[in-house]
RNA sequence: GGGUCGGUGGCAGAGCGGUCAAUUGCAUCAGACUGUAAAUCUGACGACAUUAGUCUACGGCGGUUCAAAUCCGUCCCGGCCCA
């Protein structure tokens, strides 16, 4: 198919089909995996987070590496997200971890106490450094619950960040002579909380701010989260705001989501997707199991809740369970986590062992069901791209 | 044999007259997790009722007291010291 839905992106470091999936390697590594994991699991691109970097290990190392693929001895396409999610993350949920202003955002290390100031201009200069394929602007996510006006401010200063970090982007990409073959992708980002009309006036502002600086975006965020205060996935706001972006655009729904998320995002118009689910579920001992029997189809099924469980147990119909390892019933249980699954859990372990190994605390059993979940996303993200 | 310290819920270990069905940790049982401050966090954890409440419980038995896991006597068991 060649359609708008199955776009062929082309970066610096290998050509990537839409939709696509990529985990959180937020500090430069997937948590408790290797290279060869990820390759093995057939994951190709991946998040780094500029802020984390930025911490650790700094600036200074990264560039003396030869940028972050080179320091991580990862060669196929990396996006960098902002920073802007830790302005969510850890200032708008506790306002004593920094401080926003329209100009800058004053972090406080969450490890060292440390204060350091971002800027949308520094954010995007640090992308650079990073060297990454595809980068977002730095932007202020507001809390879902945040009044309307508090949101609508968040929009204002979203839009004129971004129009900063395009300013900058250009700035970069003239002082580092990068062609259109060796520049990396730019991102803005929608935000507007749970107001249609917000998200309307922000992706036009961004829209906007690409002609008053003369670049189009390569595509448009999703920004803040997609679920609302209930926990119930804001089906209209995010196909809504697809329909804001325009057609030839990439549509990236950042941190998003649960395999019944991505799969209803997919079909809203979305098509790149990251997510800390699989790798941090696999951690906690919840795996992804997916129901062979069942159509990876979700929009015309109205038996499909909203309820923000990832843990789908009570929908008979949904296309995939999970199973929680660490439950006793699997203690004795000696039968592959899913005998349909290649990943290197399924193929050569039983659910007793994994169960033990999340009994001992061992980080084998959380490498090897972040493995299983990974695939399990690679082979999800598959069955999309060939529909 | 003498002396001494101790025996508390699955384990470790607090409590040393009432506010104790008993702090805490571990273990156990479940739950949560969505651009990663997350190998994290939350709840349950004597029995029955499962809101209220009722009962049985801090080695055994007996006592003191309005009231005892907490004080006294005695028995049983364990550690250490002396013979």
């Amino acid at each position: 198919m060649s359609d708008f839905r199955h776009k062929k992106i082309v970066t610096k470091s290998g050509l990537l089909k839409t939709p696509f999936f990529m985990p959180d390697a937020t500090r430069a590594l997937v948590k408790f995996l290797s290279n060869d994991d990820i390759k093995k699991s057939g994951i190709v691109p991946m998040v780094v987070n500029t802020y984390h970097l930025f911490l650790q290990p700094g600036m200074e190392t990264i560039k003396k590496a030869g940028g972050v693929h080179k320091f991580m001895n990862y060669h196929k396409p990396l996006l960098s997200d902002s920073g802007g999610y830790q302005v969510f993350s850890l200032i708008h949920k506790n306002p004593k971890m920094g401080k926003i202003t329209d100009r800058e955002v004053i972090f406080r290390s969450p490890t060292s106490g440390e204060k350091h100031t971002i800027t949308p201009e520094k954010s995007i200069q640090i992308q650079f450094d990073l060297g990454v394929d595809m980068m977002v602007c730095f932007d202020d996510p507001p809390p879902n619950n945040y009044s309307k006006e508090n949101i609508a401010l968040a929009v204002e200063r979203t839009i004129r960040w971004a129009k900063r970090c395009l300013i900058e982007y250009n700035k970069q990409i003239k002082k580092r002579k990068l062609t259109d073959k060796s520049r990396p992708l730019i991102f803005s980002v929608v935000q507007g909380g749970e107001y249609v009309d917000l998200r309307k006036r922000c992706a036009d502002g961004l829209i906007e701010v690409a002609k008053e600086v003369g670049r189009d975006w390569d595509g448009y965020g999703f920004g803040a989260r997609h679920i609302d205060n209930e926990g119930k996935f804001m089906e209209n706001i995010l196909r809504s705001t697809a329909s804001f972006i325009p057609e030839n655009s990439l549509r990236f729904a950042l941190g998003v989501g649960t395999p019944k998320d991505i799969v209803r995002c997919y079909e809203m118009g979305w098509d790149m997707f990251d997510c800390v689910i699989p790798t941090r579920e696999g951690r906690h001992g919840r795996l992804f199991l997916r129901k062979s029997n069942v159509p990876l189809k979700i929009s015309n099924d109205k038996s499909i809740s909203n309820d923000k469980n990832i843990n789908d147990k009570k929908n008979g119909k949904s296309f995939y369970e999970t199973v929680s390892i660490r439950n006793s019933k699997f203690k004795n249980d000696f039968t592959p986590v899913d005998k349909n699954c290649d990943c290197e859990l399924c193929k050569n372990h039983t659910r007793a062992y994994l169960n033990h190994l999340f009994r001992i605390g061992d980080p084998l059993g959380m490498r090897l069901a972040s493995i299983h979940n990974l695939r399990f996303y690679v082979k999800m993200m598959k069955e999309l791209q060939e529909m």
